[in-house]
DNA sequence: GAAATAGTGTCTATGAGACACTATTGC
DNA sequence: GCAATAGTGTCTCATAGACACTATTTC
C-alpha cells in the first residue's frame, strides 16, 4: 500500500493508525527485508529445455546451483530493469540481443525463512530466449551455464501443476545447514538452492500455459523459422508429441500467429523431405483460438 | 536470488563476485527498500462490482482513497500471511469468514518513484469475497469501505462498454442507485493514490480472465446459489450479458463446476418464474472446457 | 392474464483431432 | 528405391451459440 509512513501530523487519528504508524517507523518492521530478483531463463538447446543457473560461491548452499539473480538497486531501478540487468549480466547479452528475449514477471516469494540469513523477498521473472552461445563464454558470467531441466526435475514434472495453495515459503528441512534436503525428494541431487526449485517449477508451468494462448513460443526461435521448428518448441515445452499435419494447419489458421517470409529453408542437417517454408512471428499478442495442450483431463481437479 | 551476501571467505573469486559482494553489503543497496502488500479485494454488492478501499489519513495523497495494505512484518510472516492479515484487519473478518475468501498473488510493483518518500516494493494480492457487511462497521477498519469499481473506472475499462446484444442482464432497480459518481466523469478525479489504479486495473483483468477457466466465480457467492446468481457474477465481472439458457446448460456440463444441493431457492424478492434449484461449488479447480468471454476479437492483437 | 424467469430441445457453424494422401528431398 | 518430411484433403466428434419452446411463479 505504500502508505502509513504518514507524516507525524497525522497523529491525531485512531489507535490503529497510530499502531501502524509506529510499526512503520520501527526499523525492525521493514528495514531487515532485502529485495532481490531471480530469473528463470529458459531456452532450447538440442531440442531440450534448458534453464540458466549459476554456481554459488559461498554459504549457504555453497557449490550448489541456483537461479541467477541479485539485489534490486534501491531508488535506482524498477523490478523489470533489475531483472533485465541480471539476465544481461549472466548471459553476456548486449541490449540488442536482449531485445529478442521475452521477459515477464513470474511471482514473488517471501517466506521469512527461505533464506537462513535474513528475510529476503524475491521477485521472480521468467525469460524465453532463443538459442544462445554458452553463457560461460560470456565476459561477466563466471559460474553461469545452461542446465537441462531434466537434470533438475528428472521426469519433467509436466503433469501436476506446482500447486501453491497458500504459502509458498516453508520448505521443511531445507534451511539452516544448507545441506538438508527433503527426505524422499527425487531430484535431491540436482535440486537448486533455496526455494529455487519451486520457483523453477512455477516458471515451467507458466511457460507451458503461456504458449497455449500467446505466440511466445516464437521467442525460443530465431528471426525466421519453419513450422516444424515451431512444433518442436511446443513438443519440448509440453513434453508431448503433436500431430505434424494438424499442427501445421492450426498454426497457419490462427490470425497473426506467424506470417510467411516467402523464403524456404536451406535445410542444414535435414534428413529428407521437401524444403519447408519460412515464417516470422506475426503481430498477434494472443492466439485466438488458442492451441490446447493435449489431454489435461487429470489436471482438472 | 537471495545469494551474494556471501561470506567474506568467498573473496578469492572473480571481479564480478567481489562487486556483487560489495553491492550486497552496501547498506544503500537494499536497506532503503520497504516491502508492503496491497490487496485488491473484490466483492459483489447489489449486482455491482466493488473494491475495498481505505482513505489515507496523511500525506502523500492525504484524503484520497487507496487500496488497503501495509508493511510486511520482517522475519515474522510470509507474503500470503501479510496479505491475509491486512485483508482481515480492513474488513473485520474473522478467520472463519476469511476461509471463504479466495486470495491469490497478483503481481509486484517496484518502480523507484511509485512512492515519493522512498523506494517501496509492493506485492499486490487479489481477493474474491462473497457479499459482506459494510467494512466500516468492523472494529478496526476506520476508513475502509466498498467502492463501486465504476466509480473509479467510469465505464468499466473492459475494452468496450456496449452492453446491448441481449436485454436480460440487469435486474431492475439495481441501476438506479446513486453512488455519487457522475456518469461520464473522467477517471482522473477519482483515481486511487500511488499507482493503485494500475494495480486495480491489473486485478480486474486477472479476475475477468480467472473466472474463465476456474470455478472462482463461486467465491463471490454464498455457500449455495442458483445458476442465475452465478450468471450474474459473470455478467457483472465481464460487463456483458450472457444468454441464460446456454449459460445454464454450459455450467451444468462442465464436470466439477457445481453440484446440486437438492434444494430449491425460497426466492426472496423474486419477480416471477419457477423456483430455481440450488447448487454449491464442486471440486474442480479448473474448468474443462472453459467458459469463454464473448467477442474478444478486438483483444487479440 | 401478463410478465418474468427456470430449464430444455434443437439446429448450425466452428474447431480439434484422426487418418489418408501427395509431393519433395537426402541417402 | 527407401525413408523421412512438408503440406493438404477429408471425415468425425465435441462444443458454442442462436433460437424456440414449455413450465412455473409473481403481480
Amino acid at each position: 500500500m505504500t502508505d502509513d509512513v504518514a507524516a507525524p501530523g497525522a497523529a491525531g487519528e485512531a489507535a490503529r493508525r497510530e499502531r501502524d504508524f509506529l510499526d512503520s517507523y520501527d526499523p525492525r518492521a521493514f528495514d531487515p527485508i532485502a529485495v532481490t530478483v531471480d530469473v528463470v531463463a529458459l531456452t532450447l538447446r538440442a531440442d531440450r529445455l534448458h534453464v540458466l543457473t549459476v554456481e554459488r560461491g559461498g554459504p549457504p548452499f555453497a557449490g550448489e546451483r541456483a537461479l541467477p539473480g541479485g539485489f534490486v538497486r534501491a531508488g535506482r531501478e524498477s523490478l523489470d530493469e533489475a531483472a533485465a540487468r541480471e539476465l544481461a549480466e549472466e548471459t553476456g547479452l548486449d541490449a540488442a540481443a536482449l531485445g529478442r528475449v521475452h521477459l515477464e514477471q513470474l511471482g514473488s516469494y517471501g517466506g521469512p525463512d527461505r533464506d537462513p540469513r535474513m528475510h529476503v523477498v524475491s521477485i521472480a521473472y521468467l525469460a524465453f530466449a532463443p538459442g544462445l552461445p554458452d553463457a560461460t563464454a560470456g565476459s561477466d558470467a563466471a559460474g553461469a551455464s545452461w542446465t537441462p531441466v531434466e537434470a533438475i526435475f528428472p521426469q519433467g514434472q509436466p503433469r501436476h501443476a506446482p500447486r501453491r495453495p497458500f504459502e509458498q515459503g516453508r520448505r521443511p528441512g531445507t534451511y539452516g545447514g544448507g545441506t538438508g534436503r527433503r527426505p524422499g525428494h527425487r531430484a535431491s541431487a540436482q535440486a537448486l538452492a533455496f526455494d529455487h526449485d519451486r520457483i523453477l517449477a512455477d516458471g515451467l508451468e507458466r511457460a507451458r500455459a503461456k504458449i497455449e494462448y500467446t505466440p511466445l513460443a516464437t521467442a525460443f526461435l530465431g528471426e525466421s523459422f519453419t513450422i516444424s521448428q515451431l512444433r518442436a518448441v511446443y513438443e519440448t515445452v509440453w513434453g508431448a508429441p503433436l500431430h505434424a499435419g494438424n499442427f501445421h494447419r492450426k498454426v497457419l489458421s490462427v490470425p497473426g500467429f506467424v506470417e510467411s517470409t516467402g523464403e524456404t529453408d536451406n535445410r542444414p542437417g535435414g534428413r529428407g523431405g521437401p524444403r519447408a517454408r519460412l515464417y516470422r512471428a506475426g503481430d498477434a499478442r494472443l492466439l485466438h483460438p488458442a492451441l490446447l495442450r493435449p489431454d489435461r483431463e487429470e489436471d482438472v481437479r
